[in-house]
Formats: C-alpha cells, structure tokens, sequence
DNA sequence: ATACTGTTTCTACTTAAGTAGCACATATTA
DNA sequence: TAATATGTGCTACTTAAGTAGAAACAGTAT
C-alpha cells in the first residue's frame, strides 16, 4: 500500500509501524478543497491514491499557480511540520483521493520520542527544494513554449510512452502549473498540434509522437545558444 | 560569534559544543568561486562574516539567477546534506567571508550518533523552502518592478533606515537576483530616482525617501486589481 | 429536448520585458 | 599617467506574453 513511498523508505520495521499506528485512513471526494492554512498545522496526511494540487491565489489578481501536483506517496503540508510557521497555501482534490492522517502534535511528539527518524524528513525535503530551485531557474532561464514541452516530456511515461498525471486536466490547469495564462498555453498547444506531436480534445492530451517533442526541446536550446 | 544562527539555536549545549569540535575556521577572499559542485558533496559550511551568493548559470545563454544571499548563520550546501545528491550550483564570494568548514561525511556520522539533533535542520530547511515558494509566486504573480521594490524594501534596515546587504551591488547583481537583466533593472531604477525615493551612483543605492517606495508598492497592487 | 456551464479555438490588440549599442563616468593597475 | 576594465545612463527596436472577446463545441443537469 505505500510501496514506493519515499517518506518511509528509510525507516526500520519497528518504527514504520509505531509510525503508521499514528494515522487513519480518510476519503475526499474529487474537487475537496482544504482552505483554511491554519489547518495545515493541525493534520498531517500521507495520500495513498488520487491528486492533490497545491497552490496558492494572488490576493489581487485571482490568478492561480500550482506549485505542486502531489500524488501517491507524497505528504503534506511538509511546510509547517518543518517549521511550525503557518502556510498561506490551497490544497484541492483533483480525483477521489485516500489518504492517511494524523494529527500534526501527535505526529510532532512520535518524532521528539523516536529522534532518530527525524532523518526521514530530509530526503523528502530535499526533494521538495530541488524542485522548488527548478521552477525558479525555468522561470528565469526558459520562456513559456519550452516550459510546456518540459512539462509534456517529463510526464511521459516510459514504457506505455503515453502522456500520465495531466492528460486529463483543461488548459487552465496547464496554465497554472507554469505560471501562466490559459490562452497562451492554447496558443502553444495549437503550434504543438498543427505540427502533428500531440491529440487534443476536451479534458485530454495525447502524445502523438514524442520524437517531435523531444526535437522540437533540442531546437529550443539551440536558438538560445545562437543568441 | 554564532549567535543568532538559526542552526544552532535548538541544540542543547553539550550538543553544541561537540557539534562545533567538528569544525575548523577557514579565511576566503572576496570574489573567491566555489565551482565544482561534486565538492559540494565534499565539505559543509557555516558562515561567519560576509556575504556568500549561490547562483544558477544558464549553460545556454550564460544569463544567471541569484537564487540565495547567504549571510552570517547561513549554511551551504545544505540541498546535499538533505538528500546526498549532486547540486548544480556556484558559490561566490561578495566579500571577505569567514566560514567553518567540515567534510560532510564527518558531519553525516556526526547527525547518525547524535539523531536527535537531526531536528536542528528542519527549521532551517523550512526557511529556505518558504524562501523558494515566495519567489516562484512573485515571478509568477508580480512584474519586475514590483519586485524590485520589495527587495529594496525588504533590505532597509528597520532602526538606521539605511539600505542594506544590496546596497554596493552593481545593477547586474540586482538584475540576477530578480532573474532579469541589467538593462530593464536601471530602467526602473532611473524611475525611482526621478521620483525623488532613491540615490544611485557607481556600485551605490541609497534610500533617499522610504515611504515613496512603500507609497508606489500600494499603488501597484491597486493598479493589479482594478485589472 | 433544453438550458447551462465549462472548454476550446481564434483573432486582434497592448504592454512589459528583453536586446543591442554607445557615450560617458569611475575605478583599477601597469 | 596612460591604459584598461567595469559600471551607468540612455535610445531605439523587437518580441513574447498578457488581455479581451466571441464563436463553436461538449458535457451535465433539469
């Protein structure tokens, strides 16, 4: 059930368990959305199956920015476990979701009673970072066409070669993974279309051929090495 | 000498003074360069004076991307240390910078003996987790301008009301930090000095009137939501 | 079947930011 | 002191991305 779950990979059998008697299991239903930040210092939750994004809402505007799509294996919110600090951040199901959960003080005095498993923390928050710096560095060093190209590619599964995790969602939702605006990413999507490497249809992306994709990635690097 | 250092402020005292027996003080000059990232995996530091950057350089357009200004009681490379994978990513010198060093092997067993103090670096991860979150949503959410203004501000000191930390860069350095260019950073630098709120010349920014700067942050959020 | 909502596809327009280049000023060092 | 490098201030130009709106389409609910 949480094969794979790099939370508890690097933990021994005793504490696993000990670990995994603090939670229950609870179900969200499809487009659930956990508003209320100060929360997210009161439950912790490991999620079994579904998406959940993370995202935040510019006060001023309403735009939205996914920061992440969490899936099978990944926790939340990591944020406030690390720091106690409260996290001005959304949290909406995009499918049925399971999850495990526990409230975060019970979870806070395991770890003070079980120090050594602290360290199970680090990798997961490592990992969050990395990804963290890498959206930074997109932003800055690439421009919005081969961010989407990234972002296809990327999810791209390796044996089936089909499109996973956002061949479902509507542009809107493309557009929020990378900061930007529904009809630019439509505007992308239709270049992408028109020279035969993707399917679009409502609610749903297809990788046509993932050559063109991968092509089309190189030639955007090499007209920014031309510059 | 380390006080204030987020790192060492949850450690009990014995802890600490083993903690700090692992290292040795080392003396760099100003413009030194840390560029092999597979030493980052080597040797861990704690800053003592001086102003460390860590950037990102674009190996195609060789634009680059300050992602932290490391200062008094920060730590590098703390992204290896999490996880133990390979950083790509450069450290320079802004000033004469005093550190202490360990290898990050005797630091990793040192955490293995003493796990409750794996702790110590959780609120430190979570700082600078928040740090990335906060500037992908400004890149995403605020122009150049507005960011520009809240670095200014975010650096003034709350008692001297003096500029600090940025206020001998050079307008490229600024231009990194925000992920832009030289060119656009005097742009809107002239701007605020024509409106009286700021004093440039060479490798020098001075605040002339912060409350201008504070005046012109409101306005940009009401133009943002008349939008 | 009908109305309603969300999604896609397009066109036309606006604008902030990136780019290029140059004159001038200020440091550094040879 | 001359020569060189680095930083600033400014102009003119280009372009990617944001903005607005409308028509057509696809699902859902009544």
């Amino acid at each position: 059930m949480l094969d794979g779950c790099d939370f508890l990979k690097e933990m021994d059998k005793e504490s696993s368990n000990s670990f995994l008697s603090l939670f229950k299991e609870e179900n969200w239903s499809k487009n659930t959305c956990i508003l209320n930040h100060e929360k997210l210092n009161y439950k912790f939750h490991i999620i079994l199956s579904g998406r959940v994004k993370m995202y935040q809402v510019d006060p001023f505007t309403g735009k939205e920015l996914t920061l992440f799509l969490l899936i099978k294996g990944d926790v939340f919110d990591i944020f406030c476990l690390l720091d106690e600090q409260e996290h001005t951040v959304y949290y909406e199901c995009l499918d049925d979701v399971t999850v495990l959960s526990t409230p975060m003080p019970k979870l806070r005095s395991w770890l003070k009673n079980n120090p050594k498993n602290y360290k199970i923390l680090l990798p997961y928050a490592g990992k969050q970072l990395r990804m963290l710096e890498n959206s930074v560095s997109d932003m800055t060093f690439t421009n919005i066409s081969t961010r989407l190209l990234k972002l296809l590619i990327r999810n791209v599964n390796a044996n089936s070669r089909d499109l996973e995790l956002i061949d479902d969602l509507p542009n809107k939702e493309i557009a929020n993974l990378l900061g930007s605006t529904r009809a630019v990413i439509n505007r992308h999507l239709q270049k992408l279309k028109k020279k035969g490497s993707i399917r679009l249809s409502r609610n749903r992306m297809e990788i046509k051929d993932l050559g063109i994709l991968i092509h089309l990635l190189e030639c955007q690097k090499k007209i920014m090495n031309e510059k």
